[in-house]
DNA sequence: AGGGATGATGAAGAAATTATGAACAGCCCG
DNA sequence: CGGGCTGTTCATAATTTCTTCATCATCCCT
């Protein structure tokens, strides 16, 4: 799951990040409006949480480019407090909930969750392919129903292989996805090869019959009979 | 044991949220129906406790919502004296108990037992996972037969463990339920892991059968054979 | 078939996470 | 006020996971 926080205060950003991190979210975070959206358009969030002062584009025009775009990821707003009518502006033009500064992390975190929930949990079942079962909710994953202890990389690879079944996805998408801001685009190693070497090993996928290669891209999750 | 507590008094709530922690009751409060809608849409509780006058969205309006979304909870609902008709239509919209105030506390923590004794029993017998047998109406544990003193922070995440058996529960989500709104998402102490240690010694789970370690998330109660 | 590029594999050190023992503070009770 | 119990914090040990690297295998192109 990943989360943008847009904010100029960088103590601020690192603040949630961590907490978000401890939660098995992939944070990032952008302190300027251009830079979100930049990151926004490259590549997509589960939610991206957004104050309303920025330097450069505000947190309003950042929503409301992104809402012209259809983009539709849900946005929690950060506003500072006595901006009473900015509730109504960025419900206005799309945000999803708000927030007053200063609020607890306990809160923030609340509202999250429900936000997630909203728009994610319909769309959140067992995700199955072969004789592979994984459980985003419980965080267990079956190999021929027998359960399977992956650990957090392997299971977040896992997870976003799944999610993006029978379409093959580069690594530097992958490396996005589950390292987030830690990803090092630089790195001249093999990490994501290494992790799906032991993906395969641990999932009886001998034959790369689920977990294909995909020469000069990455790797894909395959149906048996597409 | 979760309860959530909704009125726009904040001493009445903190008196009732007072009494039910020296139950052993984790006490959560709300001071209006918005408030208490999210958190209830957050995270489940095991009962309410609602008042009728309430600022915003009133009693009525958050039980219509509440269980408009098919939420279970049982609901204790709060009438101010005179409001006698106010009980039909409480009792119509899915109430489980109400409570003229003023009331005694003694007659309110009654009236929480039975509630909450009357939604568990069924749902709730036993839990029962290997040689440990957890009963959370008589608050005892034994194992192998033999009963065990555990502490009342011992208890509750326990109870909440086996509750979720077969499901990685992440450190976050004991704390939000075991210590409710005391939780400082920002310590960094291993308090929780501490706990799961004594847990591990009091019940003979030496090698970790029956409370696993989920590497990364937290932990999960198992059954022997899923 | 040769050569270069790309992926697979095994192993080892680094980093992160969890387990453990112990100290300390707060509270309740006598 | 002191003892016992509970809950929290801390330092350190133990363990697992992550990353890196060297080497080998495979694919693709001419």
């Amino acid at each position: 799951m990943r989360v943008l926080i847009v904010d100029d205060e960088p103590e601020l950003c690192a603040q949630i990040a961590l907490i978000l991190g401890q939660q098995n979210y992939t944070a990032e975070t952008a302190s300027d409006g251009v830079t979100a959206l930049e990151k926004i358009f490259t590549d997509p969030y589960d939610l991206i949480i957004l104050d309303i002062m920025l330097p450069g584009k505000d947190g309003f025009e950042v929503l409301r480019e992104l809402r012209e775009e259809k983009v539709t990821v849900p946005v929690l707003m950060l506003t500072a407090k006595g901006e009473v009518s900015n509730r109504v502006k960025g419900l206005d033009l799309g945000a999803d909930d708000y927030l007053h500064k200063p609020f607890s992390m306990a809160e923030l975190l609340a509202r999250i969750r429900a936000l997630l929930r909203r728009s994610h949990e319909q769309a959140n079942p067992s995700l199955i392919i072969g004789n592979i079962q994984l459980d985003p909710h419980t965080r267990m994953v079956y190999c021929n129903n027998q359960p399977v202890n992956l650990t957090p990389k392997e299971f977040s690879l896992l997870e976003f292989l799944l999610y993006n079944r029978n379409r093959a996805i580069s690594r530097f998408n992958m490396a996005e996805h589950v390292w987030g801001d830690a990803f090092d685009p630089f790195t001249m190693s093999n990490n994501i090869d290494v992790h799906i070497k032991n993906l395969r090993r641990k999932l009886d996928d001998q034959a790369g019959n689920i977990i294909v290669t995909v020469r000069g891209i990455g790797y894909m999750a395959k149906d048996a009979h597409p």
